[in-house]
DNA sequence: CCGTTTATAGCACGACCATGCCAAAAAGAA
DNA sequence: TTCTTTTTGGCATGGTCGTGCTATAAACGG
């Protein structure tokens, strides 16, 4: 047992306030003071667990980057489990369920999706940060990728398809969906987001037009 | 004839230098200095006309909204002239040039893109810009919403779609798409975003498979 | 008990910022 | 010319920021 709190605990304590902070007041609100606030620290305190601001950020990005990939995967072995053979409908919803979690439907994504937006459009200027968010995005494109070349190989793809493409397609759907949510939330309801990603997925099979 | 230079040439001149600073360096850079020192003035100067930093952005922002509207209304134009009739074919191809417009497929439209992305982004937080953002997206709504309905009533259009709902989908494409390409422009090359667009666009017409 | 490490708290400095205010220069009108 | 208005330049204030550094307090090892 260490000292009396766990130093990687407390480090995730904080960038939890980094979450609320930026979600709260954006991200260029994310001081040392006032992510120290929002934790209940003195600045002094934080500082003893991160070197500087930077240090902070980047830590605070990974821990987003890898709670949004722990969602993402438990649902992405659901649907690769080979020891449960799913049906077609089953295999829908795991697949509209694992990319709703990109979709800000709740208080809780919608501030991953805030954050992590944030942190990517930060990348953009900041060197620091820049591998990480190429880290997320290719993980992102891979995973629908696999899942729509898995739907191809079962016949489940709408003929003439190109893969590649359409896993673009499907991430800059899903990109946009959730920056247009994640920005004018009161004019994106969570039934509508829902609704575009469904029809996309419908779109996408070759199935009966009933 | 004014005194000497026009006034409102002046201010869009210095938007003009609040464009590349954004682009440049992230709208957090664009301080009433920087701005200054890019537009090749002083501070007093850019002071003497914009009473202060917010009203600076909100010019800046509405410049960049009049900018991005009037080239997308030039093309609406054209689609929608009633004294020369166009091939579907030709209307495809106006389509296509018009929602191209919001990608950043070349230089001018990449820094457009990237500074509406931070004015946009920026709004979340800034109530000042809130409106400018809300008036935009709704503007850009309502043209896909006009484009869609047009090509439903004229049979173009995949049967059984729906129309509010095919244009928040493509609205979402778009941003996707431009959101993605501004932030990894060496991993979204052009004809990758003009590939995903056409496919897109043809997934929504009733066409042939050919 | 004492010494060492860890944690918390905060001061002080320099940098950057927006802004109120003022002064000088430039241009037009008389 | 002289007067007025526009334009430019900049100083001073008060604020926030990151960070180097120090000081107190707490927990641990002996």
């Amino acid at each position: 047992m260490p000292k009396i709190v766990d130093p990687e605990e407390r480090r995730r304590a904080v960038a939890e306030a980094v979450f609320r902070v930026i979600c709260r007041d954006g991200i260029e609100q994310a001081s040392l003071r006032n992510v120290a606030a929002e934790a209940g620290l003195a600045i002094g305190s934080v500082r003893h667990y991160f070197a500087g601001h930077t240090e902070l950020m980047v830590f605070a990005m990974r821990e987003m980057a890898a709670r949004l990939m722990t969602r993402l995967t438990a649902h992405a072995e659901r649907l690769l489990d080979p020891s449960a053979p799913l049906s077609p409908g089953e295999q829908r919803e795991i697949v509209a369920g694992m990319l709703a979690e990109l979709l800000p439907l709740d208080d809780e994504r919608r501030t991953e999706v805030v954050v992590w937006l944030s942190f990517a459009a930060a990348a953009r200027t900041r060197p620091e940060l820049r591998a990480y968010a190429d880290e997320l995005y290719d993980g992102l494109l891979a995973l629908t990728t696999r899942v729509l070349e898995g739907a191809r190989r079962s016949g489940r793809l709408r003929p003439g398809a190109d893969v590649a493409l359409e896993a673009r397609r499907l991430c800059a759907l899903l990109d946009g969906l959730a920056l247009e949510a994640a920005f004018y939330p009161d004019r994106l309801e969570p039934d509508t987001l829902l609704a575009v990603l469904r029809t996309h997925l419908t779109a996408l099979t070759p199935g009966p037009p009933s």
